[in-house]
DNA sequence: CAGCATTTTGCTCATTGTGCTCAGGGTGAG
DNA sequence: CTCACCCTGAGCACAATGAGCAAAATGCTG
C-alpha cells in the first residue's frame, strides 16, 4: 500500500482528495493537515510514502514546505504530487526543480489523479524489477512520474538507420519536403517516411511547417532546423 | 546562454563531455570540477544554471552532492542533469526524486547529449512564456525535461498545427484582426481562419469583438487575451 | 417601418493527406 | 527449430482543408 498523506488548507477539499485516493487500488490515506506546521510533523511521524501538497497554506507556502520535506535523510525521502490553482511558471519550474513527483492543476477529476497515481506506482514497480537499466527504462519511469505518454526520447533517435537515411537526406536540401518527397527519395513507403519524419518533429530534430492551398488535409513539409552542424 | 558546470571525475571523460556542451547553441560551459569538495564550491561561487553531475566522486556520492545542491536556498536553484553508468534502479529513482532534470545512461553520444540539452531548454522557455499555465502546458514541460515525447497525458491536447499558427500570428499584435486578415497573412482558406477562431473563442483563448459600419454582416474582429496594457 | 442591397459568417461536402492498424518477413535469443 | 520482437508496407478510416452557397446581420432608401 503506498501510505499518501495529504497537505490542503481547505477542510472539504481535502475531504475529497482523500476520497479521490482511496478510491485507487494499492493507495490509503493515512492522514491530512491543513497548515505547514502540523503538516511537517505529521510526516516526520507518519513517514508516508507520498504527499499530495497544495501550495496555498495559510503558515507557509507550499514550495517552501516541498523544499523543508526535500531536506530530509536520504531514506527518508518522501515523493510529493503537487496540486495547485497557481498556474504561473515560475511556480511550476520550481516546483519540478524541487523534484515534484507530478503537478497537477486543479481543478481535477477524480480519473485524472487516479490515473497518474496508477502510473506513478507502476512506473516505480516496473523500475524495481531492473536490475539493469538501460536509458528507454530512465526516461520511460520518468514519464510515468511525469504524467507523459511513454515512449522515450530514444527510440526513433538518430541510431536507427531509416531515421539516419531521413536525416541525411534532408541535410542535401535546404527545401522542406513532404513524406510523399523524401520516401521517393529513398525508396521507402510514405508511410514509414511519414512515421519517422513525425517522430523526428517531436524529437525537435526538424521543423514542422504545413503547405496549405487544396481542399484535403494540408501538406506536412519538413525542414531541418538551421544550427545542426556538427 | 545556458551556464553549464560539468562534475566528473575522470578528466577525460570531463573534457569530451565540455566539448559536446560546447557545441549546443545556447550552452556554454563555465567549469568542470573532479571530486564533490571542488564542485561545491565552485557552484557557489560560479552560479551555474546547468550541472552535469557524475554520480561516482572519488570524495562523496554523486547523490549526495546532489542532495546538498538542494539545500541551496530557493533564489539559487540550479538544474541537474544526472549522467551515470550506474543502472540500478535506486539510483534512478533516487535522482528523479531529488529532482534530476535528465537522467543520462552513460556511455551516450553528442547527438544524444545535444538533443536533450535542447528538449530542457526549450521546456523553459516555453513555460517562461506562458502566464496562464494549463495542465498540458505542465506535462508539456515536465516530458521534455525528464525525455519523452511531448504529447500529454491530458487527452485532446495535442497541438493543432493550424490553431498554433493563427495564434503566434494573433500573438505578434496588438490589433484586431478579422478573419479574412489571418487567412491572409497565414496563407489558409478565410473559412479555415474563421472555423478556428470561432473554436479559440469558444475556449476563452481569444476575445471577440464586432467591428460595424458599412451595409452587410459586421466584422468579426479577434484579440489575444493577453492584457499587454499597463 | 419595410424592403432591399451588400457583406460577412457559418456550414456542408468533396477532396486530399495523415495517422494508425495489421499482416508479413527478418532477425536474434533460447 | 520456435518464438518474440521489430521494421516495413499496404490499406483504410478519418482529420483537415477549401470552395461555394445559404443565411444572417447591417445600413440605406423610400
Amino acid at each position: 500500500m503506498i501510505r499518501t498523506f495529504i497537505i490542503e488548507d481547505d477542510f472539504r477539499v481535502a475531504d475529497i482528495h482523500s476520497a479521490y485516493v482511496s478510491k485507487v487500488p494499492g493507495f490509503e490515506v493515512i492522514g491530512k493537515a491543513h497548515t505547514a506546521a502540523a503538516a511537517y510533523e505529521a510526516v516526520l511521524e507518519l513517514q508516508p510514502d507520498l504527499v499530495l501538497l497544495d501550495l496555498y497554506l495559510p503558515d507557509q507556502h507550499g514550495l517552501e514546505l516541498f523544499a523543508k520535506l526535500q531536506q530530509l535523510p536520504r531514506g527518508q525521502k518522501i515523493d510529493v504530487f503537487v496540486i495547485s490553482a497557481a498556474r504561473d511558471s515560475a511556480s511550476v519550474k520550481e516546483a519540478l526543480q524541487l523534484g515534484a513527483a507530478n503537478y497537477i492543476v486543479k481543478p481535477f477529476s477524480q480519473v485524472q489523479l487516479a490515473d497518474r497515481l496508477i502510473a506513478y506506482k507502476e512506473a516505480f514497480q516496473r523500475l524495481a524489477e531492473k536490475t539493469d537499466v538501460s536509458q528507454a527504462d530512465v526516461d520511460r519511469v520518468a514519464a510515468l512520474m511525469r504524467g507523459s505518454k511513454v515512449e522515450s526520447m530514444e527510440t526513433g533517435s538518430a541510431k536507427n538507420p531509416t531515421v539516419e537515411a531521413i536525416r541525411t537526406y534532408l541535410a542535401k536540401t535546404t527545401d522542406a519536403l513532404s513524406a510523399s518527397e523524401v520516401a521517393e527519395g529513398l525508396g521507402i513507403s510514405r508511410a514509414t517516411a511519414q512515421r519517422y519524419l513525425s517522430q523526428m518533429v517531436d524529437r525537435k530534430l526538424l521543423h514542422l511547417e504545413l503547405q496549405y492551398g487544396t481542399a484535403g488535409r494540408p501538406i506536412n513539409k519538413y525542414r531541418n532546423h538551421r544550427h545542426s552542424s556538427i
